[in-house]
DNA sequence: CTAGGTGCAAACTCTTTGCAGCTGA
DNA sequence: TCAGCTGCAAAGAGTTTGCACCTAG
């Protein structure tokens, strides 16, 4: 059974994840990005550091990375997934629909809100999405 | 200029969309459903009221009819879009874990959080998309 | 050593589009 | 009438998978 959130080597391993170098390259790839990349985007990237790197072990790696806890999809405009280390406390998502910009936010009323409607609704929540879209205030 | 919400098809034909007997047996469809069905859903349950709707013309209609304001797009599971009629007053979803079964609700006051999160990272929203997906809560 | 990971290419799912004929207003 | 709509089938985008070879532990 995986605890959440694993994204060290070691601790990947112990969850019995295989290291291999491609994992590494992709591993290497998130530690370094704060952009929420698409897998096309991770896939250019590995790349970079170990070419043998296939469009396929992106995939399968981000599907084990994320069933590990150590990764998070995002899906926010409908056209393919994005990714980010869930190396962070949890946070919500606002995408400026000017640049596709991605600010991370974290509101400890909104959470606690969320939990009182969905227990008058007689549910326990797993998890949530919430993404506002918007545009900088003008000055 | 659309203005938001039309569903009836004299509002629709006055938006400048043609009513078709295609487009009936959508908008019909959209109208019984009760439960934010797929593509694929509305052409099936489409073609029992008019066998010569066609896929194309089920995703064509939702485009133009998410354009006028009638119907919005949802997508709770990252496999295709589920669409609703925009007939009622804005809410957001609770996703049965279990079931998949899909509850709606409104909170005045998380609406309000949102906008307030939002300005102050110096934004205004313009749409905002929340999910929670739990399961009952055991007795 | 060998269970599990990998690259390649083909397949799959959901959605969009080009085209020639049809039709609502 | 004729701009806009339609069905069909092919194309697209993003993702998954079968297979034979490779490699971490």
């Amino acid at each position: 059974m995986s605890s959440p959130t694993q994204y060290s080597e070691s601790e990947l391993r112990a969850e019995g994840v295989r290291i291999t170098r491609q994992r590494l390259a992709i591993l290497h790839v998130l530690r370094e990005a704060n952009d929420h990349p698409r897998a096309e985007d991770i896939l250019a990237r590995a790349r970079l550091q170990d070419q043998s790197v296939s469009q396929a072990t992106v995939y399968r790696t981000l599907a084990v990375l994320e069933k590990a806890g150590t990764v998070l999809r995002n899906e926010f405009d409908g056209t393919g997934a994005r990714f980010e280390l869930a190396d962070r406390t949890h946070h919500d998502h606002l995408i400026d629909l000017d640049t596709g910009a991605v600010i991370e936010f974290h509101s400890a009323r909104i959470e606690r809100l969320q939990a009182e409607i969905a227990a008058e609704l007689g549910y326990d929540i797993e998890w949530h999405r919430l993404e506002l879209y918007g545009r900088k205030t003008p000055d």
